[in-house]
DNA sequence: AATATTACTGATACTAAGTATTGACAGCGT
DNA sequence: ACGCTGTCAATACTTAGTATCAGTAATATT
């Protein structure tokens, strides 16, 4: 799981009706940029930009394309990760599952994992405080074994508008 | 420590010095625009965005404006969180310690906070993977006690581009 | 199968949040 | 008082979107 980077055509298949799916169970018109854009996501096993997708599909619209991930988010089949700098980061979220986000500053790379103590933190939080919770953002950074070991000598990591707790 | 917003001028005063204290020890010059950035953050107790500080200090160019931020940032008294909809908004930390964000996503306003729980999941985490953890965010946002009973009515929360887990 | 409804699209223009460049200027160590 | 070099402001550019709105097409209705 920290190796290859490409997808099986099942696999591809997969995350494809994954997301029309999604889609269908919102009650959304199935319209053929909708399509291209679920083909083109379910295709990726990486994270990506928004504007990678508006140059990867030049038959869409830009506010079409940005007005449907923002769609497949609320979906729940896409995820925003935020970069250390604040960009942002898309990358499909096949599991369905509550989630956080452990992102690689070298590759870009997005995994989701859960840890309990986050839950129990919420919790814990929520019991004390006299307001109510909307929503939570947790994300890891870290470089991963694969950028380690072909270890891109000096630092290509975007560390710049950065105020990231280092720790 | 949930009513006032207001800050007394000795209050004032001493986060204007805490700034001034963080430039000096790294070594920065001590500039005319750096005084007025200083004296305008210590002066806020909520929290603000690049441009309202751009907007209320015409005599600084933008660039100077966001240098600084940056500048602060890095010298460890300026917090940048993240909002829902994944912009920016920067306050001040006086306390320089480590510390998470419980961001108010009706008046903005940012409160620091640290809970056991977390550091536990960080250390759990680093001893497992093979990966080298570079940094880390975490944003619980919430409707704080004022803003609740103030009850806006409807809706007026930023809710649009944000994919934040409700959960 | 034709029609009506309204969700959706794409072009364009705009905003927010910065960064890059560069010549001028000003802190401050000597 | 000098001069090195860090810092400044202006300008132009980039990225990541959102707003508007007339035109179009998906779907429900009949």
């Amino acid at each position: 799981m920290a190796t290859a980077s490409t997808k099986s055509t099942s696999e591809i298949m997969q995350a494809e009706s994954n997301i029309l799916a999604a889609l269908e169970e919102r009650g959304s018109r199935m319209t053929w940029p909708r399509r291209q854009l679920a083909a083109a996501l379910a295709r990726r096993s990486d994270s990506f930009s928004a504007e990678e997708i508006v140059a990867a599909l030049p038959n869409l619209g830009r506010a079409t394309v940005y007005r449907t991930l923002r769609l497949l988010g609320e979906a729940g089949v896409l995820c925003k990760a935020t970069m250390p700098d604040g960009s942002p980061r898309y990358s499909l979220d096949d599991t369905h599952h509550h989630h956080h986000h452990l992102v690689c500053v070298g590759c870009e790379r997005i995994e989701e994992f859960r840890h309990p103590s986050i839950e129990r933190m919420l919790r814990a939080m929520k019991a004390q405080a006299g307001s109510e919770f909307v929503g939570h953002r947790l994300e890891l950074y870290h470089r991963c074994a694969d950028c380690r070991e072909s270890g891109q000598s000096g630092e290509e990591v975007r560390t710049h508008g950065t105020y990231v707790h280092a720790h």
